[in-house]
DNA sequence: TTAAATCCTATTGAATGAGTAGAGATTATC
DNA sequence: GATAATCTCTACTCATTCAATAGGATTTAA
């Protein structure tokens, strides 16, 4: 499960995203259109904005908007810096690489086998799928658009 | 990122499926060969045991054998029974679905539109690789024989 | 100058994670 | 049958994280 912030932090990108490129939102609107308690907010904008993903002008007419184009942003770039890293073990994690304790032998762990097979797939969906997917409007022209074996929502689900 | 517990499932299960069919392991034996804390070693096997798939001897010479085909156990499985459910969103969940509070309707949700392209890829890997993989001695048989698009480790990761 | 906005840091309360503790129940062996 | 070794069950603890809340500092337009 990811967190409630990261959820929050995707709502509010879509929003700006929506807005469009150089058009600017104000915390509170983004806070009351997607039902996001606004000091929390703050803190999620902020985030993003020392990571790049968004702007701010600050003061009276001030407001938050979007820099990068949608397409570029990516799911895992997102939940990186909201959550925190994105792999199951920390044993096979590129942003957050460190040995588990107790294992002697990382290239023979099983465990840590079992897991690249299964985290090299969530990845490489992770790192295509973009802020632009979520933004079409009917419900799997983002999957189609990839041309992969896209499976009904209700059996992948 | 999974909990310390799956990691220690895991690698009671892989013990267990080396020691081969029929045949038992102890509490402490495992415990001992993964170093895994006894007491919470204890509870991780009740649960894989009410969840069949280790059954258990007790009394003097008791212990824990595997009951299902290690090529049988899924990622997904094990994941499910000791971490709970592994969608990243629940309004995307087929084992613990409940609808997101605030969110006024689901099938136009961009957020989950976003997360059910990436689940979908990671549960279609989970399903379908299984305590088997984790069995096999070199590191990247297991990957190769699924015939996928392997990713180098060191790319993946 | 003031009001409205972003910026920054600290605090809180509930939930979860990772164990610990200590009995009770069952079984092989002496 | 007693005993010791094992699994079974329930409760508890302690630290960390999650999801906010709080309150002031700074910047800017009017």
């Amino acid at each position: 499960m990811i967190s409630q912030k990261a959820k929050y932090a995707f709502k509010a990108l879509v929003l700006l995203a929506q807005r469009g490129r150089g058009e600017s939102l104000q915390t509170d609107e983004i806070a009351v259109q997607a039902a996001i308690p606004r000091k929390f907010l703050e803190q999620i904008l902020l985030q993003l904005k020392a990571n790049g993903l968004v702007e701010s002008r600050r003061g009276r007419s001030g407001g938050y908007m979007l820099i990068a184009d949608p397409a570029a942003i990516t799911v895992s770039q997102v939940l990186r810096i909201v959550d925190g890293p994105i792999a199951p073990l920390t044993c096979i994690s590129r942003t957050a690489y460190s040995r588990c304790r107790d294992c002697p032998d990382e290239t023979h762990c099983a465990v840590r086998r079992l897991f690249a097979e299964t985290y090299a797939a969530t990845l490489a969906r992770m790192e295509t799928t973009t802020l632009a997917a979520a933004l079409a409007e009917d419900g799997l022209a983002s999957a189609q658009s990839l041309a992969l074996p896209t499976l009904e929502l209700a059996d992948a689900i």
